[in-house]
DNA sequence: TGTTAGCACTCACCTCTTTCGAGTGCTAAC
DNA sequence: GTTAGCACTCGAAAGAGGTGAGTGCTAACA
């Protein structure tokens, strides 16, 4: 049964309040806000009729009501008014994008960083997942006495580096780089299958002096190392934002949800996946029982049509929807923008 | 006025039970205690004479007796007893340290992890100060369409890169990456002085063909990544645990504590400076109000002779000291027999 | 002279009761 | 259909005792 339009205004009024205080409303609150001059009575009866049809609930018989789920959920897709982004958040977010970086991470940090300044709540970033990060540059670096880092940077600015307890000599480890590189570079990491090792290997044992067990040994974290290039990392900003809000004014409660956002398999499972642009998920919709009294939300951000990740953000279930909504609309906009940029360069050349 | 034998003993029975329990110690509970056979009225008497000597209040008139900053202080000093690590304790940290790694960062991430891990209190770790690392390898990489990556690499297994907005071919790139290479590598990071960095830009100015600008735009961001390795870094573990303890129920003061956690500013002031070995600052001690309920536990480490940095550990006034402080000890032992071992390699070299 | 039993006293905390008021639903009148 | 009015509900705040863990002090004892 669809909703009235003055059962749709009741709600979203309600919704509003609720989002603001965190106290359960009253129809004379609402009535008294002039844009639908009704009186409690009558508002009274809309609400009960609301209540019925399971967008509210009352805590207790005789307060306020408080949304359900499926009065945010309703909220969320109906009644939302579009956010108009602050001139001077625009500008903030303007600025800090602006400052040219090739580093990938660098970008996905920034990103989540404004997304907890503008929103004011806990941020949970993927860093991207290029899957083919092409290799520009490998090197293995001898640091004496029994170790040698390797080092692999992309073309996209992504740096990795492992140290390998073997010995080698200065002059073994530039033959190894050459040989190495010269087969690497230009690749992209999931072009890097075994076979190419082993093909690296065989080239190794003709050409270079190096002991098989040394050579293999390096080889493998070699591939390690670039296959750790596409790993998704996950970076949480702003968590303590919690603890300002009266739903975790129990610090069990907080402690848990902090322990929650601790665990990056947890975070990789909940935003892990590409969903719809914008996502919404309110409480018990999300998969976690940790998080049956929060919402998140998300957007996906790409790289020229791909999706390659996501960022989140986590707030109590009367968050500031619109807000977030908007927010995350615009930085997932301008982080598309500019590695859509950088993604450009790459295949150009 | 010194105390008699029997007053520390009560003493000391007084701040164990209250460690144990956050609950103002009775009379009648010390007395219980069979340890020293007294009746709860001369424990009363004494615990009224502690209590003028400063080492004792009361909360209120009917209540127990908790330790001030004095007692626990005096407590610290002469009381404690040597904790004796567990047998688990020790294998688990042994078995962490013995992976051979040959990133200074990642030593010290680890320390602070098992101390956060062997403590359950937060703790705060700055990363080695070497003033001087010697740098292995400088590389200009070209990554195309405006921007250079200029990758610095220690011998110690420091890896700094950075951006740079400039255009250079792939020759001019090398070219370069020799020029300051040669005349770079085997410097120690305090060694280049803007001095040498003039000397580079007269050389490269002879040699290669580079316009002034983007030189010295290059040299530098060069310098600015080289200073960057001596950089102090700060990394807090476990922030979280606060919220374990009664002392930060009210999630105002926790919010509060966290924020000043998240204040790199703040943490290098309050742990930056070497001070003795094993550091107890009790309460007020402290210089920052944010942690006059709490205590700070910090050791120095070493490479050889020289500080180089510092583990502490955060918690409520009535942690368990003897416990942190056995496991500090260790801990900074273990790093200072790594860091001793990296750095006598490089000197031998 | 140090120790202890005994006792009066204090005061936070718990529980029980009361009051208060914000909220409701229902009914009757407009 | 809307609203004024009223009885009703019930959580939260305020008040009133009661309880007990703690104290300090005194007097008696070894």
């Amino acid at each position: 049964m669809d909703l009235s339009q003055r059962k749709q205004k009741i709600l979203k009024a309600i919704i509003d309040e609720y989002i603001g205080t965190a106290e359960p409303v009253g129809s004379r609150a609402i009535s008294k806000k002039d844009d639908l001059g009704l009186s409690s009575a009558t508002i009274r009866n809309e609400m009960a009729d609301l209540e019925d049809m399971g967008y509210l609930i009352q805590p207790h018989t005789s307060a306020g009501r408080i949304p359900t789920d499926s009065g945010y959920r309703f909220y969320v897709d109906s009644l939302i008014e579009r956010y108009k982004m602050s001139v001077e958040a625009l500008e903030k977010l303007n600025m800090i994008m602006a400052e040219r970086v090739n580093h990938l991470e660098l970008i996905i940090k920034k990103a989540s960083l404004i997304a907890s300044t503008l929103t004011e709540y806990t941020t949970v970033v993927t860093s991207p997942k290029l899957n083919g990060s092409v290799i520009k540059k490998l090197e293995l670096i001898n640091l004496g006495h029994g170790s040698v880092m390797i080092l692999v940077v992309t073309k996209t600015g992504i740096v990795k580096n492992q140290s390998v307890a073997v010995t080698l000599s200065d002059k073994q480890a530039s033959e190894l780089t050459k040989i190495i590189s010269d087969r690497v570079s230009g690749l992209s990491s999931d072009e890097l299958t075994f076979d190419v090792i082993k093909d690296i290997e065989k080239t190794a044992k003709k050409k270079a002096d190096i002991p098989p067990k040394v050579l293999i040994n390096i080889l493998n974290f070699v591939y390690e190392t670039i296959d750790s290039l596409d790993e998704t990392e996950i970076y949480v900003n702003n968590a303590k934002s919690i603890l300002s809000y009266p739903e975790f004014s129990d610090t069990k409660k907080a402690r848990e949800m902090l322990e929650f956002l601790d665990n990056k398999e947890n975070l990789v499972k909940l935003i892990g996946t590409p969903k719809d642009n914008v996502d919404v998920k309110i409480g018990t919709e999300n998969e976690f029982t940790e998080l049956e009294n929060s919402s998140l939300v998300t957007v996906n951000y790409k790289v020229g049509d791909k999706v390659v990740g996501r960022i989140g953000v986590i707030g109590p279930k009367r968050m500031n929807y619109a807000k977030v909504i908007a927010s995350l609309d615009c930085i997932s906009n301008q982080v598309d923008k500019i590695l859509g940029e950088m993604y450009r360069e790459e295949s150009e050349e």
